[in-house]
DNA sequence: GTACATGCAAAATTTTTGCATGGGG
DNA sequence: CCCCATGCAAAAATTTTGCATGTAC
């Protein structure tokens, strides 16, 4: 196993991942990094993310669209998202939750990860769909 | 909404996921249904398993790895993914938790899929990799 | 007959990688 | 100094789509 230093790039894309609660994607991540560092590469921006995952520092959120999501939060949650908005939003996890989900796995093995995801409407976006003519449900 | 049709390829892909307990990639669903119907293209099994989980009877599985999976069991179960062998495990889920998770929602929005995804070492996996030599827990 | 579905191939999207060069410890 | 890390661009891998044609209802 190598040892990871320190470089600036690192910093900076795990300073703004646990700075914002938006569990961006990698391209986000890129273009929103490049205001400070003009050279930042895509590449790296995933290289760092897959490192920064194999220490246990970045959460990695697979979603239901397509492009792969971050997030640096450390406490266990779960996350909620909104199939209109594309948002995702962080959901507390109740202590009794997390420690009933690691029994779950056949014994002998080991549970590394957790992970919790719901989808559907949220709040705001419900109420637009109910506003709607033609919805299928008078 | 359009009115979907039972096209033997729809069928078949239906049927094959609600056989297997191998959670498959859309490749591979196109991989082994090829023997019996040769001209099924993969995009057409996109576009079927796309439609499947609009009619809520496949869920999407997210996983770790960057290929999206499938899967068609009804009941409610979570998910182990063996970052070893690469195979997924269905896990049973209690009652109590099967309940427990649409209630860390915000109120006033809408839960229509809740997903649990464990990731770590199956129990033979773990066994393989306490065997190496060169491990870092002497 | 109409609208949905398919096969095929091309395009779009997302992620990984090779290579020469830079820089942290 | 020695690896690790970076930028850049090309490649790989995955998923979507346009279009002509087929087929379920």
């Amino acid at each position: 196993m190598p040892v990871f230093r320190h470089s600036r790039q690192r910093q900076l894309v795990f300073a703004y991942l646990r700075a914002t609660t938006r569990h961006p994607t990698a391209a986000a991540i890129h273009a929103d990094l490049r205001h400070r560092l003009p050279r930042l590469s895509l590449g790296t921006v995933y290289r760092n993310l897959e490192i920064l995952r194999q220490q246990g520092l970045v959460q990695v959120l697979a979603g239901n669209g397509r492009e792969t999501r971050y997030d640096a939060r450390l406490v266990p949650h779960a996350h909620f998202f909104c199939r209109r908005c594309q948002r995702v939003e962080d959901l507390p996890l109740t202590r009794e939750l997390t420690r009933a989900m690691p029994a779950l796995a056949r014994p002998g093995g080991r549970v590394e990860d957790v992970r919790v995801e719901l989808t559907g409407l949220c709040p705001p976006s419900r109420r637009i769909f109910s506003h709607h003519p033609g919805g299928h449900t008078p």
